[in-house]
DNA sequence: CAGGTACCTTGACCGAGATCAAGTGGAAAC
DNA sequence: GTTTCCACTTGATCTCGGTCAAGGTACCTG
């Protein structure tokens, strides 16, 4: 209830996603053209944003909050397929009916674009089809390693993954760095989890319990994680613990 | 062996992916442009195309033949994390180093664009650009749909689910639709279907023959698949069979 | 404070798919 | 023709993670 007023508009100059969401690369000129077509929408958590099917008239970035994008089969079983954090983009251009569901997991800001007029600027500006690919591209990455994890990984390794992707995206958020110990709370409760791996939430919470007896992770309450050894959680999961890029 | 030398050059024009390739938006004079800076190159079954890790000297196109893309982690467990068939692109613009193994599963032919002129060509014409966003995007919910089937599918329902996706890719270039008795060879062993489907070879071969057994399927020979009734398979993989839509 | 609810944990048992092992079939090689 | 090899099949057994079930904990609300 407190401070949304705060996002019924501001400028994207002062947006906080201003240089890594679809319009990092636009152009002042470019700016206030998306500010023509642009409006905000604030969901509580819980709350479904987008429903598969439904006819989308926008498309749009995630400001703040963290959403799911899920799929669903006919007798229930659910896979996450996507985890949209800040300026992340939502939709499809050139696309009417939304593929996926798409759920606020806290309470989100969304960035919207009504749709046909942010195509036709889309195909007047190549910065922002150029910046779109790239991030289209990178997200093509990251589901091709989440491919890996779903389908060769044992549970505890998973559990793992999931960790290490949270935490290095917190440290590449917070400007932290991966030496020293990590902390951050988890977005997700046990059940979102168990989507995102393909577990069930049990099994969820049993890896979670063997990975704090084992003194992988630490837990503070049910969500608040501290990871004191990032080199030994990525050995756990399964990954060349060699450092690696920092994407 | 055979038949190789026709594949040294030829004109885009008669190109037989020219309308749904990276290309298929160029007009003549950017064909040019691309005609300058490709060459092809041939690969025999069992190849190696690309090493992970690999500068990447060029991007391209797969003309013919089949090739996957696999992750391996360090102790051998593999993850076929993509299946490249004619027309699908190769390599990311703006990336030096290849982040995936590129095998072709039958001889393979690609036109290669040497990467850094491709890249500039990209920068300058948004046609090329246009194209790949909307392939990395089908890519992408390409990439999706394989996520559910790799967390949430049964083992039969993997390979259901597989076999129509290439019995549907098989009727989708051949142009012959999908009622009545479809055929086609597979394209992959076991063990790569195996590692498509985040599975043993020893379970894939189970399940295959257990498929035929139900008369869901008929087998002639190893490779050679019938399919009588589209309606059954599709259900067998737990996808929604009201038809659906063909891309 | 009691009661409810949402989220999480833990235990006991079971089964789908992995693992280990042996055998088959067909095509190329000698 | 037989040897070899590779892709594949089938069987026996084991195990990881799923299923079913019973609490536990923190935070609401009345």
């Amino acid at each position: 209830m407190t401070m949304k007023a705060q996002f019924d508009h501001f400028n994207c100059e002062d947006c906080p996603i201003r240089h890594r969401a679809v319009c990092a690369r636009c152009d002042a000129q470019e700016l206030e053209q998306l500010e023509a077509i642009k409006y905000y929408r604030n969901f509580e958590a819980g709350q479904t944003i987008i429903w598969s099917g439904d006819q989308m008239g926008f498309v749009g970035s995630v400001v703040s909050g963290i959403a799911t994008l899920t799929q669903t089969m006919e007798d229930g079983r659910t896979q996450m397929v996507g985890l949209l954090l800040p300026s992340d983009f939502v939709g499809r251009p050139g696309r009417d009916a939304a593929a996926y569901d798409v759920q606020a997991t806290t309470d989100v800001v969304m960035c919207c674009f009504r749709r046909k007029p942010f195509e036709s600027l889309m195909s007047t500006t190549p910065h922002i089809a150029h910046r779109l690919l790239q991030m289209t591209l990178d997200e093509l990455d990251a589901a091709r390693e989440w491919m890996l994890v779903l389908g060769r990984k044992t549970a505890r390794e998973k559990i793992a993954s999931l960790l290490s992707i949270i935490a290095r995206r917190d440290a590449s958020i917070s400007q932290k760095g991966l030496s020293g110990p990590i902390m951050f709370d988890l977005p997700l409760t046990r059940e979102a989890m168990a989507d995102y791996l393909g577990l069930t939430l049990e099994t969820v919470s049993r890896q979670i319990s063997a990975l704090k007896r084992d003194e992988v992770i630490k837990l503070t309450g049910k969500r608040h994680v501290t990871i004191p050894d990032m080199g030994r959680l990525m050995e756990e999961a399964g990954d060349d613990s060699d450092g690696g890029y920092l994407n």
